[in-house]
This record gives C-alpha cells, sequence and structure tokens, in this order.
DNA sequence: TTCTATGCAAATATTTTGCAACTCT
DNA sequence: AGAGTTGCAAAATATTTGCATAGAA
C-alpha cells in the first residue's frame, strides 16, 4: 500500500491498518481494539490513529443506522454502499452505485466531494424468521 | 397532527414534539433539552422520548457524518435528503431524490424498507473562506 | 537530535437503566 | 383504578485530553 508520506509507520498504525485491511465488515474502535489484544495499545491510541487516518482518507467513518455504533472501514476507492439489516445488523454490499449522476442542492455553489449511501431493510433470513 | 393512538399525550412528549416541528434543522438530545429549560423534562426523559418517537416512525435519526452527532427530525414523509457541509456542518436540502428506481442487493431476498442518502461536501461560503 | 506519536490516567460526553411517584385515559 | 410515563439518581458506555516518555526519521 501507498503509505501518506508524514504519517510515521508505528507499530499501532501499521497493526490498526492490518486488521480493517483484513476484515471484511467496518470494525468499531473496540472490535479494533479486541484484535489488538496482545499488543498493549491503548483505546486513545486507537481512536487517534483512527482519526488520523480518517483525516488522511486511508479509512472512511460511517454509522450504523440500526445500532448507531461507530464503525470504521478501509477506504478502497471502489465506491461500495452497503444494505444494512434493521434484524441482523449485517451489511450486504450493493451492486452497482444507484445514484443519479445530477445532483441539485438548495443552496447554489455547494461543492460535493462525496457521498454516503445506507439501504435499509430485511435480509431473506430474518424475513424467515418473522415468518411474515 | 395524528397522534398514534397508543402514545399518550404528556407533557414531555408534547414539548419535544412541537419543538421538532418547529425546527429547521435537525436537532440532537442536548439541543432539545436546551429548548425545554424551564420545563422540568430531565435529558433521560428526552433519550425515551425519542426512542419512542422513532419507533413510531414519527421522527428520523440521523447521525451527522461531519461531528458524529446524532440528530433528530420530525419525520415528514416527504422523502428530503441533505447536503452536508464539511466545513460549517450546516444541513441543506436536496431538491430531488437522486437514487435509481432499481437497486441490487448482494444477497438475494433482501426487502428494501427505506433508504438514506448523505451528500458531502463544502458550502458557498466555506469555499470562499477557504479563499481557493 | 528533533519532533511526532504513544502509554497511561483521568476527564468529559453520551446514552441507558432502575425504581418510586405521578398522571393520562 | 391501572398501565404506562416520568423525575431523579446513578451506572454504563463512548470519546477526548494532558503530559511525560518512547520511538521514527
Amino acid at each position: 500500500m501507498t503509505w501518506p508520506i508524514h504519517l510515521k509507520r508505528t507499530k499501532p498504525r501499521v497493526a490498526i491498518y492490518e486488521i480493517l485491511s483484513q476484515s471484511q465488515r467496518p470494525l468499531s474502535p473496540k472490535d479494533i481494539l479486541r484484535s489488538l489484544a496482545d499488543q498493549d495499545i491503548w483505546l486513545s491510541t486507537v481512536y487517534r490513529v483512527l482519526d488520523q487516518f480518517e483525516k488522511d482518507h486511508l479509512i472512511l467513518r460511517i454509522n450504523d443506522p440500526a445500532t448507531n455504533a461507530t464503525l470504521y472501514e478501509l477506504d478502497r476507492h471502489d465506491h461500495k454502499h452497503y444494505a444494512v439489516c434493521l434484524g441482523c445488523h449485517q451489511r450486504f454490499a450493493i451492486e452497482a452505485c444507484p445514484i443519479h449522476e445530477d445532483i441539485h442542492v438548495s443552496s447554489d455553489g455547494f461543492e460535493i466531494i462525496d457521498h454516503r449511501i445506507e439501504i435499509l431493510g430485511y435480509c431473506q433470513a430474518c424475513r424467515q424468521a418473522a415468518i411474515k
């Protein structure tokens, strides 16, 4: 990977980056701490590293609408969106970006940098569990 | 307005509903408490009332991606989306829903209930302040 | 050597819970 | 009257900050 030139490659940073890059799902700061259990790294460090990574656009901070938890994932720059199951809180990738090209914001001169989409609903397993 | 039949019209509920319906922007639990300053209502009550309102689909809980704050707004059922300025954290309404009709989720059988969109960027004022 | 990042402690912020008293219907 | 709601205290959880030391460049 390409490490930002101004970021020192410290043990916590490398370890946290590793964990995020190996995870198939977004992780909370505590999830990350758990994966670091043997490495004498503190939660405050995890928070600081995640803040730093976010500023450098290495990772994305998202909010899980089902649990209101703060989650982080690698910014793979592949523009993925997720569907969140309101039952089991699992996240499923959406095939394509479902957004239109031209977006009009009510305030003229708004420069769009990025967008986030969350699809909310119920996955097949949860629907069947509900015996609809 | 149509009050859900099973919800008692108590003082805190009516007051909180009033505040949300008069606000032009989404509010945090603390914002709401501040507006209730004179009324001897506690933060825990605000949280409980908001939870209840959310369950009954009277309000929407959103997360401010710029500050990571939890905000609540009346669910006006008009399917509005917002653009959030990463500079000043103001929210601007988006004219139309910019999402495509057909969304494909990687897990078959996913039942879509709703969606949320956040446009991130910089408003005109913040762009000029940055003297780009 | 210099400057940034971290370990650790402690503070602050946010949200939840338990229970007795209260109040809508 | 009775069930559901609230005031209040207190706990649980999440996040931030300060500072001396350690470690990368």
